[in-house]
RNA sequence: GGGCGUAUAGCUCAGUCGGUUAGAGCGCAUCUCUGAUAAGGAUGAGGUCCCUGGUUCGAAUCCAGGUACGCCCA
């Protein structure tokens, strides 16, 4: 065929082998090239809002699959509201402070530690850390380009911009304003040699097992000097600072007398402290203990406060020890946390070297944990000490000078938040939470039990603390540049740079008292940051008022569970406390990606899976597919890339082979479905049905998404996908086919038309990409008026007049009598090509309705010539009763062979229904009533003769596997098509080229190639028939059918599109 | 150590209010259909519904305790 022979294609031809990586690479030049997300975008300018905030990456490492599943589930719904009509603006974010970013400076600097950075300049190490930021920047814009992330990184906000911090500041002066920002101790741990607190992370990473003096002293009391506490501790040391004991509301106290001493702990623990020989005396109920006074173990340090009395404390267990805790609030988290509520002192003697001050005599100058020997000598030489033995636990050591690590009080800036808890937990009651027990339980939880928020950070590349103070303790809180510039007491340089060290340098003049007044060193945790995002990246309130406020709160925000405590809750803290209110309204929460073990990928495990080994290989559309459908996003699933070529054949392929199957023809028929119009009310049943289907999984899809339901929406879509496959267009195959242009085939092309335009607007927000494709091809290639772009159409709206509940009632009906009818051919091994006279079918009337309402749509798929319909499975199979012999033998000896002819005799269904409700049937045996139980009866199904029967449940379908010799004919002959056809694709011949044939052989074959001439020209595009002269250059085959031989010669004559 | 979540076939997952014989897809075996398909259909093998106890006529489902894994916190 010459190019001029052809007509011109209005579809694109469509490969059915198709590489999708490829093919994604060509639609994401012409989203570029269109500046497709910014017309999006501009589309829906002026309507009404739907508000998405990003959670800030830190652009610090490389984006892996666990950022992929985060970032197209940001995507998913502001493409699925932007179709639905709302302006969705998508501002981008990066995170660019902290702890790890310096610490990727310090590894790339090879140093380590506060000194060494210092040694370095703060100066040039900021410098470094702000160029880190960037490293990876562009592998973060490709990568969420490459998933189709449609987000503004163009217009993106950075924590480190001078406006954004001074947002910031703001905030924080707004905190300040309201007194909820103050300075006390927390407690961290601490290296005494490197002088620097650590972090959870450095300090997971140092835990040796080691062996300290565990020590029982005793406490006692100041009314009662006989009677004392017993308390454990494994940190003799720390006793010089105690303040209270504390016991736990939970546990009975006893007291107990040994060895003459009388002594209080805790009973469950007494035995195993005390040994077989102590005595209760009696027990101690807890009103008698709390607030009881005792003498102190030393008086170094005298409190300056109210001391040294019994408290109560949850953290009290009664695992180890004696029940009763010593409390040193300078040196135990547990013990400042106790001490803030009790309203006691911090005694504090140690150094920030780590060793006793000037106080405690005895050990002036000694570090800690070395005094502890001598401590304990001094309790023994005073008779406090009960017990003294080794104990060994696992203690955290310096990861880097290894030597042991103190917990230890450090001076901190806290926000008060536990003074708006209350607000707090109002606020998360106006959010929801995908999943639901987020709400009340991990985060409700987190804030019904919240502490303060520990602000700073002894650091260098952060947020500046924007307080300074003066020698007379008097400070101030700077909200704004404006603001740093009144109060500085010389000219703040220009266009200065408000980090470390440079905002060091600035000095201000005291309002209150005229001196000098110098910043605070800290630096602020970035999750305030982070937090700070809805206010900070539109540097409000210094500008866009309006811009703010129209987009306050979010509707949608979306990161992994991690999150709880981080983002989730910096941004309501933050929100909370300036506005009374939650910053967001929805927010999916999701779980994380696991390896196919079900353990965390980590880089030292070796098991990470990285995003573009799936980019490349099998495309964003199967990535994201698979990941929107494979389980809850909040469950944490397990990922291979093997896991997405499932997704790939079951969704991506099968839409896609549908989609080519309808170019094929649509182009071999021209078919224009601007051209024409069909109400749907018109079309076959089969369409309207397709018609239904389609509407209700509008609906349903819908529905899904409006409430985040992106798993049920999309695996509903694969679905469809499925039924319009492997049923709609199965069964429509010879309708598209056929060479009439007549109505049936117009409706057949249009719903399938239809079909696939609505289809690649549903998918959009999920499988952007194949949706372009489909649309493309289909719709613009008619229709230049239409949208340019899937991303700018209206997403479909359900036609609810369309959705024939009944219609999908019948089908459903219908499929499932044609899968029994199929499996009972099977089941007696007669092919579907060879036809049968007929079918029983068991069905109840509604069903038969349905059945007969489709029935050459049932005829035609089981190859039958009729359909019978029963009501009672009698037709189908019937019941054999036998005698149980190995029971009733015995029972019954000699008279068995007359209770097997009275079995016999039994009406089989009638029996095996008293059987089956009675457990037990009657029989006459020698004119004696007889009972015979269930188990003395064998029950054996029957299938009726000449069918095969398949059951389920109380439905059936009974095929008549007779073959008469007509329907053996006709059998035949259909095998003959089927054998030519299979020539036709070895031949490679076209769809629509014809052909002619010549047949030489098997008489009997032969005689049936006359019979059914017609048929076989029809069914092949046979246009001449010749018998034993083959043409020259004829494609030959021998074939054998049913033992017969036959000689099968095609040749190509020419081609239905003329 | 505490809080939250998860555990169902070899793999990935459904399983509604507690109710019939616990399902689907993939993979495997056997068969079958097919001029859109890398597909479709059928049958089979494959289950300690994580474990123990309890509630109930009845538990994968509800309750308690435990185990493993994940996250957060200490």
């Amino acid at each position: 065929m010459t190019e001029g022979e052809e007509k011109p294609q209005l579809y694109r031809k469509v490969s059915p082998r198709v590489d999708f990586p490829a093919l994604e690479e060509g639609i994401l030049e012409f989203w570029r090239e269109g500046d497709i997300f910014r017309k999006s975008l501009r589309l829906r300018e002026g309507q009404p809002e739907y508000v998405f905030y990003e959670g800030p990456p830190t652009a610090n490492g490389k984006p892996g699959s666990h950022h992929v599943l985060s970032r197209i589930f940001k995507d998913i719904f502001p493409r699925y509201h932007t179709m639905k009509g709302r302006y969705v603006p998508r501002k981008a974010g990066w995170d660019t402070h902290g702890l790890p970013v310096e610490l990727e400076v310090e590894k790339q600097l090879g140093i380590s530690g506060k000194q060494d950075i210092e040694k370095v300049g703060i100066a040039r190490f900021n410098e470094l850390c702000r160029e880190s930021i960037y490293r990876y920047l562009e592998d973060w814009e490709r990568l969420t380009e490459r998933i189709a992330f449609w987000i503004d990184t163009g217009d993106a906000y950075y924590t480190l911009d001078n406006s954004y911090i001074e947002s910031v500041w703001w905030i924080l002066k707004e905190i300040w304003k309201k007194g909820l920002l103050y300075h006390d101790y927390k407690v961290v741990p601490y290296c005494a040699r490197c002088g620097t607190a650590l972090s959870s992370h450095e300090v997971d990473q140092g835990y040796k097992t080691v062996e300290d003096p565990s020590i029982y002293v005793r406490f006692p009391l100041v009314d009662d000097p006989e009677l004392s506490l017993l308390v454990w501790t494994t940190t003799p040391w720390t006793l010089i600072s105690n303040v209270a004991a504390a016991v736990s509301p939970d546990i009975p106290y006893v007291e107990a007398r040994h060895d003459g001493r009388r002594l209080i702990m805790a009973r469950p623990l007494m035995e195993k402290v005390l040994g077989e020989d102590a005595v209760i005396v009696r027990e101690v109920p807890l009103e008698e203990l709390a607030g009881r006074a005792y003498r102190p173990p030393f008086d170094f340090v005298e409190p300056d406060g109210k001391a040294h009395f019994v408290v109560t404390g949850d953290f009290v267990s009664a695992d180890e020890g004696t029940g009763i805790v010593h409390i040193a609030p300078a040196f135990g988290a547990d013990d400042l946390e106790v001490g803030r509520r009790n309203g006691l002192p911090v005694v504090n003697p140690v150094t920030e070297e780590g060793v006793f001050d000037e106080r405690v005599v005895p050990w002036q100058g000694v570090f800690v944990k070395d005094a502890d020997p001598g401590i304990v000598a001094d309790l023994e030489e005073r008779g406090l000490l009960f017990a003294h033995v080794p104990y060994e636990h696992s203690y955290p050591h310096c990861w880097r000078c290894d030597k042991p690590l103190v917990y230890y009080a450090k001076a901190s800036w806290y926000i008060r938040t536990t003074a708006i808890k209350d607000e707090l937990v109002a606020a998360n009651e106006e959010v929801t939470w995908y999943p639901e027990h987020i709400k009340e339980g991990r985060f409700g939880n987190w804030l019904a039990n919240n502490i303060d928020w520990a602000l700073s950070r002894e650091r260098y590349w952060g947020t500046p603390l924007p307080v300074w103070t003066c020698g007379e303790g008097h400070e101030v809180c700077v909200g704004s540049l404006e603001e740093l510039g009144q109060l500085a007491a010389g000219e703040v340089p220009a266009g200065i740079d408000l980090h470390r060290p440079y905002i060091d340098e600035v000095k201000l003049t005291c309002p209150e008292c005229g001196q000098e007044m110098t910043r605070v060193t800290e630096v602020i945790d970035a999750w305030f940051d982070s937090g700070s995002m809805p206010v900070a990246q539109w540097h409000y309130p210094f500008e866009n008022e309006e811009v703010f406020k129209r987009r306050f709160p979010a509707d949608f925000i979306c990161e992994a569970i991690d999150q709880t405590r981080g983002w989730f809750y910096s941004l309501m803290a933050v929100s909370t406390l300036l506005f009374g209110r939650s910053s967001y309204r929805n927010v999916v929460c999701l779980g994380h990606i696991l390896d196919r073990e079900g353990q965390k990928m980590s880089k030292s495990k070796g098991n990470v899976v990285e995003p573009w080994q799936i980019l490349d290989r099998q495309g964003a559309d199967a990535f994201r597919w698979y990941l929107f459908t494979v389980s809850s996003p909040w469950f944490p699933r397990r990922f291979f890339p093997e896991a997405i070529d499932e997704v790939v054949r079951k969704f991506l392929l099968t839409l896609w082979n549908t989609y080519s199957f309808y170019v094929v023809y649509a182009n071999i028929d021209s078919f224009d479905p601007t051209g024409h119009d069909l109400p749907v009310e018109k079309r076959p049943l089969l369409d309207r049905w397709l018609a239904a289907s389609l509407q209700q999984l509008v609906a349903d899809v819908t529905a899904g998404l409006d409430d985040y339901d992106v798993t049920a929406s999309g695996r509903r879509i694969q679905e469809f996908v499925d039924e319009l496959s492997n049923w709609y267009v199965r069964r429509s195959r010879r309708r598209f086919w056929k060479s009439e242009e007549d109505e049936d085939k117009l409706s057949a092309y249009l719903t399938l038309y239809e079909c696939l335009e609505t289809l690649a607007k549903l998918i959009a927000p999920f499988t952007p990409f194949i949706a372009e494709e489909l649309y493309q091809n289909l719709v613009r290639s008619v229709d230049p008026e239409a949208p340019e772009s899937v991303h700018l159409c209206d997403f479909p709206t359900a036609r609810a007049e369309l959705i024939d509940a009944g219609l999908l009632f019948r089908m459903e009906t219908v499929r499932r009598v044609v899968n029994l009818g199929r499996a009972a051919r099977n089941k007696a091994a007669i092919k579907t090509r060879q036809p049968l006279a007929k079918v029983i079918i068991l069905a109840s009337d509604e069903e038969a309705d349905a059945v007969r309402s489709l029935e050459r749509l049932v005829l035609e798929e089981l190859n039958v010539k009729e359909l019978e319909f029963t009501g009672d499975a009698s037709p189908l199979a019937g019941v054999r009763l036998k005698p149980n012999l190995q029971k009733l033998g015995p029972r019954f000896g000699a008279r068995r062979s007359q209770v097997d002819a009275a079995i016999a005799a039994l009406d089989p269904g009638h029996t095996l229904e008293r059987l089956e409700s009675d457990g037990e049937v009657g029989i006459v045996v020698d004119g004696r009533d007889e009972i015979l139980s269930r188990d003395e009866i064998l029950v054996e199904e029957v299938e009726k003769e000449g069918y095969a029967v398949e059951r389920q449940g109380d439905r059936g379908v009974a095929v008549d596997i007779t073959v008469s010799d007509a329907l053996r004919r006709e059998g035949l002959a259909r095998e003959l098509v089927h054998k030519i056809q299979n020539l036709r694709k070895d031949a490679g011949f076209e769809i629509e080229d014809t052909i002619a044939v010549d047949l030489a052989g098997s008489e009997m074959l032969l005689g049936i190639a006359r019979e059914y001439e017609q048929f076989l020209r029809a069914e092949t595009l046979c246009r001449e028939l010749s018998w034993g002269e083959p043409p020259a250059g004829a494609h030959k085959a021998d074939i054998a059918i049913d033992g017969e031989r036959i000689e099968v010669a095609i040749t190509r004559t020419g081609t239905v599109l003329g």
